[in-house]
DNA sequence: TCCCAGAGTCAGCTACTAAT
DNA sequence: ATTAGTAGCTGACTCTGGGA
């Protein structure tokens, strides 16, 4: 009986992450058969089920997903070695697949990006967007590298590099004042619109009015901009939004309500070059 | 019920390796 | 150099389930 070889390792790592034996022959230009025969002797010579078939599709099994874990390192180690033999590792190539909220997108992002593209032009990125728990299952299913999270807490079962921390700013339409009786644009994620009532409590010992809850705090900035509300929304965006301004008499109690940036990835070890080089990059410079 | 997509099975081919 | 065994691939085909 043969010992496992890279190409079986692979195509199991293909088709666990596109979670389709076809579209893992496609993307590999092999055939289908190809793949499942390679999966079937992964099983045979490591004694397990990497797969649970159910209905035309399969899942993977525990053993499954602890290969697919350790088959990326080793593959992202192999990548690592090819380019060293060949002499050229100084040029990085591949992809970087980033999970990320639009707001990091909008904000954060596009300027380490360009630096990175300017020192590593063969690289090709790629951005996904989602909320926090989408962003890990992208991270989780091996769909991105790695995501970029504001939390206040960290997630289990990722590893963490702390970017940036900042505060919370009210914002409302450059020109307009204060309102009488302000009716807040949160978002309902962490922190968001529970920490605000908890501190308009505090500080006002009145309820919190909400205009509306949204997922997303460029909404919540345009929003503001056409003065449906006061956008409550973390101080990168308020600098950096064009026709609004932080309400400075009320930021006191609305900068003690903190975020972190969190990059999260399953282990640097398991991360392709230009991943690794960028979240170094990142880690370097911060937010 | 039909059609399509995805997964499995099978036969046959090629490439490689060890034995003679 | 030849032969036999093994591994891995492909194409053709079948089976199954979901959706129109």
């Amino acid at each position: 009986m043969s010992e496992p070889n890279i190409y079986h390792l692979k195509y199991f790592s293909k088709a666990a992450e596109l979670q389709s034996l076809a579209a893992a022959a496609k993307a590999l230009n092999v055939s289908q058969p190809a793949i499942s025969q390679a999966i079937r002797k992964l099983e045979d010579t490591l004694g397990c089920e990497l797969l649970l078939h159910t209905k035309n599709r399969f899942k993977l099994t525990e053993e499954g997903r602890l290969l697919l874990e350790k088959s990326r390192g080793i593959l992202a180690q192999l990548e690592d070695l090819k380019a060293e033999l060949k002499g050229r590792s100084e040029i990085v190539t591949g992809s970087l697949s980033i999970a990320t909220s639009s707001a990091v997108a909008h904000y954060l992002l596009p300027a380490r990006l360009k630096d990175f593209m300017k020192a590593h032009g063969e690289v090709q990125p790629e951005l996904h967007f989602g909320s926090v728990p989408e962003i890990a299952e992208l991270v989780r299913s091996g769909k991105a590298d790695f995501g970029i999270i504001i939390e206040e807490n960290r997630l289990p079962g990722f590893e963490h590099r702390l970017l940036g921390e900042g505060g919370f700013t009210c914002v409302i339409r450059t020109g307009s004042q204060w309102p009488a009786a302000p009716r807040f644009l949160a978002t309902q994620e962490s922190p968001g619109w529970t920490e605000l009532q908890k501190a308009w409590r505090r500080h006002t010992g009145t309820d919190a009015r909400a205009a509306l809850t949204v997922e997303n705090w460029e909404v919540i900035s345009q929003m503001s901009l056409l003065g449906m509300g006061v956008g409550f929304v973390p101080d990168f965006i308020a600098e950096n939004q064009s026709g609004l301004k932080a309400a400075e008499e009320q930021n006191h109690w609305a900068s003690k309500i903190r975020y972190k940036i969190y990059l999260i990835h399953l282990g640097e070890h398991q991360l392709a070059k230009p991943a690794r080089l960028f979240v170094k990059s990142l880690g370097q410079q911060g937010f």
